[in-house]
DNA sequence: CTGTTAGCGCATTCAC
DNA sequence: GTGAATGCGCTAACAG
């Protein structure tokens, strides 16, 4: 009887089974093409098949110093607001043999009791959307070199894709002032992310270099309710030409609010701009012109850092990915 | 130079500095309260930090058989529409010091190649909402006897949670019916699910209960997509009185597809019920009737089988979390 | 090609 | 209280 006692067939008990040492059956086992005679290793393989051996990955791991694991690292779920982009993320990082460990850190002010307990597996990369920490606590907790800072606050020794959020900006505030659009508003997000002070700024250059006057500023937190709330005090009687958001979700809100002013969905007293090119926007209902970036493209070259982490130099640059404008109803 | 060499310090870098051996190290580290002088903890504890010492799970886990991982087991990130209710499992599940892993296992076409390759960390529990597979494939797969259901294919020997549709679906058809409604038809999602299975059978039992004739079914995916195609088949001159879907995005599909019917979002020419009580269906512009449970309470269910495995025995009735309807403009 | 051996980093006996 | 020794499951390096 070579059934292990204790359930769990180990590759010993294979190796015993097929009458090998346990070496062959690794060998045997193995993806890449190891030395092993041809009966021997159909013998292996029918052993492991007979047991139901699966290998334990984790003791795998433990020689071979390659766990197959990144951690990808979020405040809050709602971070992945699109799921297009996570969906094809997962695929991918799957489709190289690597298995996604989902981490949400939770509010900023449950940060540092995080990175004291700091129990985390020690991973072979971390891809980090959320902006709790820079680069260099990341790496220490997850004792990985290979960080990607997906939220800005990269430094010279870690990797990084950013969208190049400039381009598609300058496009919405020129579309917008080929239509005449003299005065603008714009609704923000939480002033504490770096990515976002980024992003205003930019919105404020446009505006500048369009002659377009910035009449009015509101700060929400990129939520559908706090582009309702917004929507009292940006809009009105007195409504500059055009709104902008810096999240689809808030102009949505705003919309909602103001759907008077959008007769068949088209501008009446002002244009509405938002930002993430949700899939959302292409339901009838919130035909919202917005701004994005190619997914898969932001996809492979997040995922050409995990399978040549050799190709990054420290100090090189951050890969932007270029935004662009999405006309629609709303503009 | 008590320092590593490799860069990383192991546990035995540590006892080095300290000054005492690894096992005492260990007993420190612990959270556990393990017999160890005053003094030397101190050292230890010191020692650690100076390190910046991050104990191995790996390793961990090949000695104490827990791995403290936990695989959540999808078909495709869109599963999971409710992120509500996936970020409040992931903060619960973080809470009791368990990690998340999480596993697409993609369309049900590459399934089988899935569970060829069995690329699966041997965890402490897996959580299946894809329907992808039976309770005893996803035991073998992860080696884990502690298999949670959530996709209606439970067997004797793994617990399950599953909302009891039924409740919410009566009450829904109640509401209908109190509202005069005597025809009726039925968007659906894909036949193969159980789940969907049953709850068509629901909707069935509970119209003929109420004397409301099915007038028409059309088959979706439960996306929005496949509303806007269905509601060409389903509404028109001879609307039935109301329009029941199995999912809110099939509901919202139809919804903008017959906007027109529903001056101020109030039904016309039909009602139209959703199911899932989406988030967007608190959007002014979705305000769908709907089907949904109590998120926190099923949650709670969940993670009481990965905190007390043993409370389960084999042969144990799923547990039900009751469902309700939830009435809003469309209705 | 094959089998033996020696770790990977850690927790855990079991003597002291 | 403490420390030396053992083993978790597996693969890499070595010697046949």
């Amino acid at each position: 009887m070579a059934e292990p006692k204790n359930g769990t067939p180990t590759i010993g008990d294979v190796a015993k089974l097929a009458g090998v040492s346990r070496a062959v059956a690794s060998r045997a086992l193995s993806s890449e093409k190891r030395p092993v005679s041809a009966d021997k290793r159909e013998r292996v393989l029918e052993a492991a098949e007979q047991l139901g051996f699966r290998p334990n990955l984790l003791a795998q791991s433990l020689t071979t110093k390659t766990v197959n694991l990144v951690a990808v690292v979020v405040n809050h779920i709602h971070d992945l607001s699109d799921l297009d982009l996570f969906d094809l993320l997962l695929e991918r990082i799957q489709s190289i043999g690597k298995q996604v460990i989902l981490i949400r850190v939770g509010s900023v002010e449950r940060v540092e009791e995080f990175l004291r307990q700091g129990v985390a597996y020690h991973v072979d990369a971390a891809l980090v959307f959320s902006d709790f920490a820079d680069a260099a606590t990341v790496r220490r907790l997850f004792r990985s070199d290979l960080v990607v800072m997906l939220n800005g606050r990269h430094d010279e020794l870690s990797p990084a894709v950013i969208p190049d959020e400039a381009v598609g900006i300058n496009q919405a505030v020129a579309d917008a002032a080929s239509k005449g659009v003299r005065t603008a508003g714009l609704v923000t997000g939480r002033a504490s992310s770096l990515v976002e002070a980024a992003r205003v700024e930019h919105y404020r250059q446009a505006f500048a270099a369009r002659g377009i006057e910035l009449v009015r500023v509101v700060q929400g937190d990129y939520s559908y309710e706090s582009g309702h709330e917004a929507a009292a005090t940006i809009t009105g009687w007195d409504s500059p030409d055009a709104v902008f958001c810096t999240s689809d979700a808030m102009a949505m809100g705003i919309l909602d609010v103001c759907r008077a002013d959008f007769p068949h969905n088209r501008p009446q007293k002002f244009r509405l701009y938002g930002f993430d090119n949700l899939s959302l926007t292409d339901f009838d209902a919130y035909p919202i012109a917005s701004i994005g970036y190619d997914k898969a493209a932001y996809v492979e070259h997040v995922l050409r850092f995990l399978v040549e982490p050799a190709a990054f130099e420290p100090g090189q640059e951050p890969v932007r990915v270029p935004t662009r404008f999405v006309p629609r109803l709303t503009a």
